[in-house]
DNA sequence: ACTATAAGTATCATTGTATGATACTTAAAG
DNA sequence: CTTTAAGTATCATACAATGATACTTATAGT
């Protein structure tokens, strides 16, 4: 389940794509099962259609899912997408950014080894 | 060295944020060491001096710089912060968000592993 | 066939954030 | 004690994020 926060510094939009991204790469979603209707996901969420819509739109653009009016959404099928350097590259940025700011905030190796160990059984595990 | 992308989605502001946060994490910036003045830093850039300003203050917020008026802003002491739970689960979170990306752009779990190491090392060999 | 309903999409308005231009304040140097 | 160099505050503007509303397309029921 999908769950927002107002007071956050992320955009609606992308709290709601990220959530679903995770889903997808946790192998909550699978391929061909429909996701929820913008209007009842912006029902639940308390938000406007058009941040759902937007969201779902961000993840088609993403090859992630498939959007087809008056029918739906559903889950992609799984694309083999290979990795480039650039893509490794970004990995990597992201990744600095984590671990730096984890750095400053005084943890030490073996709580960031746990943390990332955790992470990883969470989308490498099943799927 | 500071480099600024004027066309990445992330503010400016924040790009220099992080950027100096990364110095200070991988040591290369050392407590009491002064940064470049906002005007000079801001002409280097190429961008407005309270841009700068901006991404200076939000890192004294953080307490990991001090500016003073007329002096101008060096690296604070070292204070010996703590992670709470909170602070662990937002980096939870973070990592979350970074693996399952790659997850979804079709990494292995071995190249991960390696973009973690090398990551890894390079905020927390020396500092 | 035809209508109703349910789905995604497009358009426009509004608000807030990011950035910049300019002026101000404080401290050090000559 | 004036000049210069530093951070700070104020205001303007452009763009992004969100929402209100109307539109289009497909399916279900009759």
């Amino acid at each position: 389940m999908i769950s927002i926060d107002l007071t956050a510094a992320t955009p609606l939009v992308e709290q709601i794509e990220q959530q679903i991204r995770q889903a997808l790469a946790a192998g909550e979603l699978l391929p061909g099962e429909p996701l929820p209707p913008v209007r009842q996901l912006a029902g639940d969420l308390g938000v406007n259609l058009n941040t759902v819509a937007r969201a779902y739109r961000a993840l088609e653009a993403q090859g992630l899912v498939v959007a087809q009016r008056g029918r739906g959404t559903v889950v992609a099928p799984r694309g083999s997408r290979k990795p480039n350097k650039a893509t490794s590259n970004a990995l990597g940025v992201a990744m600095d950014q984590v671990l730096s700011d984890a750095r400053l905030k005084g943890f030490r190796e073996a709580a960031i080894r746990q943390i990332f160990e955790a992470s990883l059984a969470r989308f490498w595990q099943r799927g």
